[in-house]
DNA sequence: CTCCTTTTCGTACGCCCTACGGGATAATCT
DNA sequence: AGATTATCCCGTAGGGCGTACGAAAAGGAG
C-alpha cells in the first residue's frame, strides 16, 4: 500500500528508524526538502510550488526528490501537517486556558495564526485528512475542550466537529486574502474600490432591498479586514453560545 | 479594464445586446461553451477541465474559445455564477418560509444541493466574489432573512455573513467528498476502513485520550456520510440558536 | 576488486494555458 | 460590382508542469 508508505513518513519521529547500511549516502534529508517546500511556498506569492523549484532551491536534480517523498501529493501532505504542528497547541497534562471558551479561542487563534502565515494551506481538506501528529493533536485538543461541558458523546463529536469547520473556514478566508494579495499585489480594499463600477451600473437596488437597507444604515461601514476579523468573532461566539444553552437550560 | 468585460459577461441577460452588424456570425454562444463547460466539469471526476476538452466536446477549434471567454478564469467565474443562480431562491416579493430560521434552513438546503450537483465548486472562494447575479441573488436572500429579527444593522451583517461561511464550509466540504470518490472510486468509508492500519500502528491512545473516551461511548458510530449530515445540521442551528438568543433576551 | 544496494538526475512524454497571426466570412461603403 | 472593414475561426508554437524510466555514480560488504 501507497498510504503506509505516507504514515512512515507523517510518524517518522516515531518508531525505528532502520537506516540502510549500504548503498549511496543521502545528500538531503527529509526535513529539509519539507522545510525548503514550505519555506518556497511562503515566500512566493504561488498558491503551489514546483518541484523543479524546489530541487533547484536545495542544489539538486528535480527527479532527486523523488527518493524522499513518493510524488507532490505526499509532499503537500507533509508540508500541511508539518505547519499545522507549529500550532503546538498544549497536549494531555499540559496547562491550558481556564474555561472550555477560553481553550476553543486558543485554538482558533493559532489556527488563524497559521493559516496566515502559510496561505497555501487554503486548498486543505477535511475530509479524508492527512493523519499526522499536527492535525490529530488539534482535534485531541478540540475534543478535550468540548468534552469538559457535559455533552453525551454523540454530540461532542458534533460540537467538536463544527467548531473545527467553522474555524477552518474562516482561517481559509484568511489564507485566501493574503494569498492574493501576494499574488495580485492588491489590497483586498483597493480591489473592492476599483469594482466600484459594479454598483454603478449593474447593482439593482430593486432587487436588492434588504441589502440595501443594511448598506444605507451602515452595516457594511469598516474595511475588509476588521469586518472579517469581526464576523469571525461574531461567529464563533454565537456557535458557542448555541453548544453551551444546550447544557446550562 | 478587464473585470468590465468579465462584468458584461456576467450580466448579459440585462442591457441592451449590442450585437455587431458587420463580420462572420459566431458559430457558438457564450451560453453553450458555459452549459458544455459545467457539464463536462460534472461528469468528469476532475476538478477543472481543460480548455482543449470543451472546445472538442464543441466540435470547435480550442482558440475559438478564446472569442467568447477572455481567459480560463473568466470561464470559471461564469461557470460559477451560473450554477449559483440554479438555486432559485425567492426573490423580493416572492413567497418564502414562514420564520427566518426556515428561510436559512432553505438557503442551506439549496446551496449543498447545488455543491453536490456540482463538485468543481470546491475551488470557489468567498474573497473577491464573483458579482454575478446568482451570487448576489444568495446574498440578498439571507440578508432579508437574518434583517427580520431585528439586529442592529453591523451585527446583522455579521449574522449573515458567518451564516453563509458556515454554510458554504460545510457544502465545501460536501462537494470535495463527491469529487475524491468519482476521482478515486473509492467510498469515503473504505478510504477509512483502508486506513485502519493508522488506528493500530500509529494511534497512541495516551496522548489522546479525550478521543479514545469519544470513540469508547460511542460517539462516532455513523457512517462517515451519516455524521457529516448530523454534524452540519447540528452546527447550523448551534450558530442559529446563538444568533436567536441575542435578541429573545 | 567485485558485488550489491542505494541515491542521483538527464531525458522524454504528455498534458496544460494562451500569444500570435493568417485565413475565412459577412455586412457596408464606394 | 469590387473594396473595405469588422468579426470570428483556429493551427502553431512556446513555456509550464508532474513524473516514468533507466543509466550512471557512490559507498559498504564480501
Amino acid at each position: 500500500m501507497d498510504f503506509e508508505r505516507s504514515l512512515e513518513l507523517l510518524w517518522r519521529d516515531r518508531g525505528e528508524a532502520r537506516q540502510p547500511t549500504r548503498g549511496r549516502k543521502p545528500k538531503l534529508t527529509l526535513d529539509q526538502v519539507i522545510a525548503t517546500a514550505v519555506a518556497l511556498a511562503d515566500g512566493a506569492g504561488e498558491a503551489t510550488v514546483s518541484m523543479s523549484q524546489i530541487a533547484k532551491e536545495l542544489g539538486a536534480g528535480t527527479m532527486t526528490l523523488y527518493t524522499y517523498v513518493p510524488g507532490k501529493t505526499e509532499l503537500l501532505d507533509l508540508m500541511v501537517d508539518s505547519v499545522l504542528a507549529e500550532r503546538d497547541l498544549p497536549g494531555p497534562g499540559d496547562p491550558r486556558p481556564d474555561g472550555w471558551r477560553e481553550q476553543v479561542r486558543l485554538y482558533a487563534d493559532r489556527t488563524l495564526a497559521v493559516f496566515r502565515a502559510h496561505p497555501w494551506l487554503r486548498s486543505t481538506s477535511m475530509v479524508r485528512p492527512v493523519l499526522g501528529p499536527g492535525l490529530m493533536a488539534g482535534q485531541e485538543y478540540v475534543i478535550a475542550a468540548v468534552s469538559d461541558i457535559g455533552l453525551e458523546p454523540r454530540k461532542a463529536a458534533a460540537a467538536a466537529n463544527s467548531i473545527e469547520i467553522y474555524v477552518q473556514a474562516n482561517a481559509t478566508l484568511f489564507a485566501e486574502t493574503a494569498l492574493v494579495e501576494q499574488e495580485t499585489g492588491q489590497s483586498t480594499d483597493a480591489w473592492w474600490g476599483q469594482r466600484s463600477v459594479f454598483w454603478e451600473k449593474y447593482f439593482d437596488v430593486e432587487r436588492h432591498p434588504a441589502m440595501t437597507r443594511i448598506w444605507e444604515s451602515g452595516g457594511y461601514d469598516a474595511d475588509t479586514c476588521e469586518a472579517a476579523d469581526e464576523t469571525f468573532a461574531f461567529g464563533l461566539e454565537r456557535l458557542l453560545d448555541g453548544i453551551e444553552a444546550l447544557v446550562t437550560r
